[in-house]
Parts: structure tokens; C-alpha cells; sequence
DNA sequence: ATTTGTGGTGACCAAAAAGTAACCAATGGC
DNA sequence: GCCATTGGTTACTTTTTGGTCACCACAAAT
């Protein structure tokens, strides 16, 4: 069955788009940032696994693509926000997508290395 | 700006989306095996920079996850032949909108390191 | 004077992923 | 008998990524 698919992605784009999101940890930071901004603190603490140097690490990346936007204020102690960017936004749908495509293709999977806490939501 | 965003991706399925397709070769796999089967030899020759032992586990860890299907054809010399199944299928479309994500996001960028050959397509 | 809280940094180490090169089995063609 | 072909495997090395832990600056509270 020599199928030919519509669909075709541009292989260097798709490239591209792993070497930004493809990795351990940042799809899980833009995951806990699609609600709203976070500090550092809550970062690490919403991911107990990961570590400060590496979160670091994760967020100036993210940042130098574009995808976060690193709000830094001058207090004591210091006090740093960080919040998704519009380009990182249109990548939430395609996000969705990709975890609704897991669900439904991987059904029995049980999902116990997710790496992270619930997220708490303010009360308003 | 304290916004909400309705399309919040499951962050394990997304996490594992990411385990199964987010490193340095699968993606470009899946994408040259969109097209139709390929031989591990043309695979091979269309990825130069991949060595035949990371070839050999993408693929198998690919066909772990349903993925790939795997023929082998019992000829001398041997004859394998991979191709997508209907759940690589199913992700196609969401690759081909990330790869369109960063088309639009990052136009500037130049792919230089697509690590492929342009695919031939044989001569019906 | 000491402790507390925050958002880091730096030196160092461990683990995972990827790369290299040699080797193999089986058969057909010369 | 010998080489070429194909789809690998194996042992070993290198590169990349992630992790630990100690440390820092500053001000406020105790």
C-alpha cells in the first residue's frame, strides 16, 4: 500500500520545534504557565523533581526563543515572573492536540511520571 | 494580566507525547516515512549524519510504540521495509501544524541542519 | 547579631544519548 | 574461492544533559 499522505510537515521546521520544546522539561513548564504567570519559586516547587540549576537553565532558553517573558522586580527579597509570550501561546492548541492525540492513542497508559504537582490556583 | 487560556494540554500526555517523538531523530523518521515504506538502507542514506546504531534503536523503539510497522522479508541479502502505522498516521496532521508553528514563528531562522537528503520518489 | 526568604550561580559529578568502527550471516555472481 | 550486498550487533568512546551541593546578595524581622 503505497500511500501517499497529505499532511506533510516541513522537516526542518518540525526540527526546529523539538530542539525548542522537545525535551524533559520544557513542554511542563509551558504546560503549568498556560494559566497565568508564575514566579521561580512556584516553578520549582509545582516541579519537585527538577533542580534550580536546571529550571534556570530551561527558563533563559525558553526565554531566548521567545517563549517566555521574564519579569524581573526590584525588591527585596527579589521577586521574578515569569509568563508565556503570544508565540508561545499559539503553540497551546497544537500542545492540546498532541496530548488529546496521546490519550486516545495510548489509552492504558498509566500516567504516574508526570513529574509534577497539581497546580493551585489562586483564589481571586 | 492575569488571562486564562482555555486549550490546556493533560501535561502527562504531553509529557509522554514528548518521550516518544520529541528527540533528535524521530521526528524526521516519521516524516520521511510519510511518503509511504521505506527500506533501513534508504533510511540510512536519507539521514547521512544518523549512525546505524541509533538508526537501529530509533527504529525499534519507534515500533515499541506502535508507531512503525517492521517487514521483514526473508531474501538474501535481507530486506526490511518500515512504515507508519494508522497511529503515527493520526499524528501527521499535528506535526505538520507545529511544523507551521515555527514556519510563521521563527521566519528568519534558516534550517541548515536539517540532517537530511531530500527524498526521492521513485518513478511509478 | 543572626536568621529568613528569594532567585539565582559555579564547581563538580552522574547518567543518558549518540557516535565510531569492526564484525557477522547468507547467498549470488564472477 | 572471493567479493559484494543488506540489516543489523557489539564494544568502546565522546558529547550532551541533568543533578548535587554549597554559596551569594540584600533587607526585614527577631
Amino acid at each position: 500500500m503505497a500511500r501517499k499522505y497529505i499532511d506533510n510537515p516541513n522537516s526542518c521546521s518540525l526540527v526546529h520545534t523539538m530542539n525548542i520544546i522537545g525535551n524533559k522539561w520544557k513542554p511542563i513548564i509551558i504546560y503549568l504557565l498556560s494559566n497565568g504567570s508564575l514566579r521561580f519559586g512556584q516553578l520549582n516547587a509545582l516541579i519537585p523533581a527538577i533542580s534550580k540549576k536546571v529550571l534556570t537553565n530551561q527558563l533563559k532558553e525558553l526565554e531566548g526563543d521567545q517563549l517566555l517573558l521574564r519579569q524581573s522586580f526590584a525588591e527585596i527579597p527579589p521577586r521574578v515572573e515569569y509568563s508565556l509570550t503570544e508565540k508561545a501561546i499559539g503553540l497551546l492548541p497544537i500542545l492540546k492536540r498532541l496530548s488529546e492525540w496521546a490519550d486516545h492513542t495510548y489509552p492504558e497508559i498509566k500516567f504516574e511520571e508526570c513529574r509534577i504537582k497539581e497546580i493551585q490556583h489562586k483564589p481571586t
